[in-house]
DNA sequence: GCAAAAGTGTTAGACATACACCCATGC
DNA sequence: GCATGGGTGTATGTCTAACACTTTTGC
């Protein structure tokens, strides 16, 4: 998100109530950016470096009138975060919403940040450590595509997440091998080739697999 | 640790102070308790539910006088853990310090464990399976085991911590194929049998393994 | 019919698993 | 010499990685 009358971003985030867990307040972040509920996530660190946060920013906005100088001494705090990754279906998120302080919020490829505020570019570092790490562990996919989809869109899916090629022979192997998806017996068509054939997870079997993990040497 | 005047036993913790990182306060708990510094910690998990903490056994903690009234207040705030685990060699540890809230501290094994404070019990749980997947990723044993020791002394702890049997010649070339190993030349004799090699870690390489992590299908 | 891309199948090599044999030590 | 357990080697099957061929679609 694009802070106002700055030229740094920032990622989307928020406060725990005290009634709240930190994944309700997560949850919570994450409907008001995407108006999306039950998005997965997925804790993966605490940053808790005293000299991490810093008013800086808030006094800047403060200045621009933004926020009120009331609010300076509750930013003067120590702050720590928890780090979260969450996974959406880009598509389904018609326009992300921008918070107060924010000018815009938009998707934005980890191969083009911008300028980000405070650590915010070690947390995304980390996040994407993270979820590749995880990839190999557990399914993804049931967030991140519509209801149905096909083989090659799967695939296209890892390939952006990992960055990088995968034989399409192997990857259907291994896909199929899990034992999560459903041959809808529809066919995509459209384009001047093979129709691929329509899947959609299997969601008990998902989540059964998701739950227990495995330890793939996928890829 | 014993909670003095209760048959509850609590996890060593500590609060974070303003000016800490949350490990280096972890590294004051496990030098408090251990008289051991630089111990090897990973954090795992953060640990939300508003409902996990209340303070009943502050109170009766202060009924029988270990803890002043005063400090009624302060526990009943609303607390959240970042929890921890660290990879201490047994060994070293002499005798492991209580704090002033505990009767006494001590080793106890996962398979043996006391009935546990609040959600303990779940941070334990939590605790032991990150620590086993992390073993295919990351090497164990500089942290675990003396300077120097055998093979069978390192299969042991694999063994101890996945808690199955792992065929000695196959877990000896996988060791060894980590290329993290030296070979002292020195054998440990005493007893009636074979004399196996003694080997200690090659840290430079040991270290670059850790930071690179691998996706062993060890075991 | 042709281009493009999907579905199906095959094969060589790497790795995991299981096990057999020899060797060194203390008594 | 014998019991015990460590060091070395090898066979078998399974999985990964690389690649060839066939099929289906739109124009």
């Amino acid at each position: 998100m694009k802070l106002k009358s700055m030229d740094t971003w920032a990622l989307p985030g928020g406060f725990i109530e005290l009634n709240q867990t930190a994944e309700e307040a997560a949850d919570e972040v994450l409907k008001n950016r995407t108006t999306i509920d039950n998005i997965y996530q997925q804790q993966f660190q605490v940053f808790t470096d005293p000299k991490r946060t810093n008013a800086e920013h808030i006094k800047h906005l403060i200045n621009k009138g933004v926020l009120e100088s009331s609010t300076l001494d509750w930013f003067e705090n120590r702050f720590i975060s928890i780090g979260f990754y969450a996974l959406v279906e880009y598509s389904k998120v018609n326009k992300p919403q921008p918070d107060f302080i924010s000018e815009k919020c938009q998707w934005i490829s980890i191969n083009d940040l911008p300028q980000l505020m405070l650590d915010h570019s070690i947390i995304i570092r980390d996040a994407y450590q993270r979820l590749k790490k995880d990839l190999y562990e557990k399914p993804i996919g049931l967030n991140l595509l519509p209801e149905k989809f096909t083989m090659p869109e799967l695939q296209a899916l890892y390939e952006t997440i990992l960055q990088k090629k995968i034989d399409r022979r192997n990857f259907r192997r291994k896909m199929l091998s899990l034992d999560i998806l459903i041959d809808t017996k529809e066919k995509r068509m459209g384009s001047s080739n093979r129709a691929p054939i329509v899947y959609q997870f299997d969601k008990k079997k998902y989540y059964q697999v998701l739950e227990e993990g495995y330890h793939a040497n996928l890829f």
